[in-house]
DNA sequence: CGCGAATCTGACCGATCGGTCAACATCTGA
DNA sequence: TCAGATGTTGACCGATCGGTCAGATTCGCG
């Protein structure tokens, strides 16, 4: 059975990513979650906290990608950046709402440590595309990459079938490989056999 | 000379993109622009209406660039989408603060009337590029591209080389001319000549 | 049972929000 | 010159914001 902290962190997700974090009071969340707003910050001693304990376990999941895939293997391109596009696609997936609230919102958040641990580590994994050849145009791929993602994975106005998250997926992994391919060849580098059907 | 209602329209767009609609308060821009939140209520009747007149000129020359390519010549893919990628790369460029807010803020800024028609018109032009084959994926290359490049162009931190925005665009040229290709084929299909030296 | 800890709440606080208004300054053309 | 339009301002308004606090309620456990 889920706590109140956890219906509360559950709400507070979903209010963030589509209101936004300033766009949401806390008298809002504690009304969806039905409690009061006093309730909201006996469990979590301010709004900023809040913020935190929703974003941290998908910044937590993105160390433990980054630790298990070896940011060096994407220094030169070979094997480790297909997968790494995998288990980066499915991050996303997984943790949309909150990819979302730090990658959209990161530039009127300033000053809130949680989103400045969050852009450390979207430019610590910039640093490592930039190093190759192209250096610009290897950032701006790693740059649209991220932030389309991002976009595409929350209300973006382009209606996506929304319960089919498998064909969603295939896209993704096909066009960020595409994006983050070492060099202009290898179309395509992720086959059919990985994901579901067509 | 600028009038005091240009000043305010340009105070405006920067702090919108830079701390968000909702995060930007009258008094900051009174204060930026040196006169009082009245004046700024005194030009326009209110915070929205100021909105609009920061978004309208950047959505009057979106109008502008599909009146001119013409949408019928983006479903098929010929020339006609080679042309739309430099028109639309330079329209993001010129635009990006206006693009930044209407792409990263549009879900938090329902029912504001400019926000609704910037959604319509992005829709519009998803819609064209969704009924070539391939419809999620060419669905999901589009997004990707539009917030991918909005997200690049403004505050993501991944430190470009921000004087030379020759160099971005000709890189986002490609970039964006590979993610809009018809098919998977025909990889950097803006030649240098397009674009001014490497 | 009983008692302390954990949970929850309504009332309240200062600050700031977008917006109104009457008064004042400045400019313009007859 | 002078009257009306235009521009600007400080004072003020109700509403809402994040946050505090004392007290009520419920829970776990000896």
């Amino acid at each position: 059975m889920p706590t109140t902290a956890d219906d509360l962190r559950r709400v507070a997700l979903e209010e963030f990513a589509a209101a936004g974090y300033l766009g949401t009071s806390l008298q809002q969340i504690a009304d969806r979650a039905g409690v009061s707003k006093a309730t909201v910050l006996y469990h979590f001693t301010s709004k900023e906290v809040l913020l935190e304990a929703v974003l941290s376990p998908a910044l937590d999941q993105l160390d433990g990608i980054l630790g298990q895939v070896g940011l060096a293997g994407l220094q030169r391109g070979g094997d480790a950046r297909t997968e790494f596009v995998e288990r980066f696609v499915d991050f996303l997936i997984e943790h949309r709402s909150a990819v979302y609230i730090f990658v959209n919102q990161a530039t009127s958040l300033v000053d809130i440590p949680v989103v400045e641990r969050a852009n450390a580590e979207i430019e610590l994994i910039s640093r490592y595309f930039e190093e190759n050849a192209g250096s610009v145009e290897e950032k701006v791929r790693f740059g649209v990459a991220l932030g389309g993602a991002a976009y595409l994975l929350a209300g973006a106005p382009v209606s996506l079938p929304e319960p089919d998250l498998g064909a969603l997926r295939h896209a993704l992994i096909n066009v960020l490989g595409d994006l983050l391919a070492p060099s202009s060849a290898a179309h395509s580098v992720v086959s059919a056999s990985h994901t579901t059907a067509d």
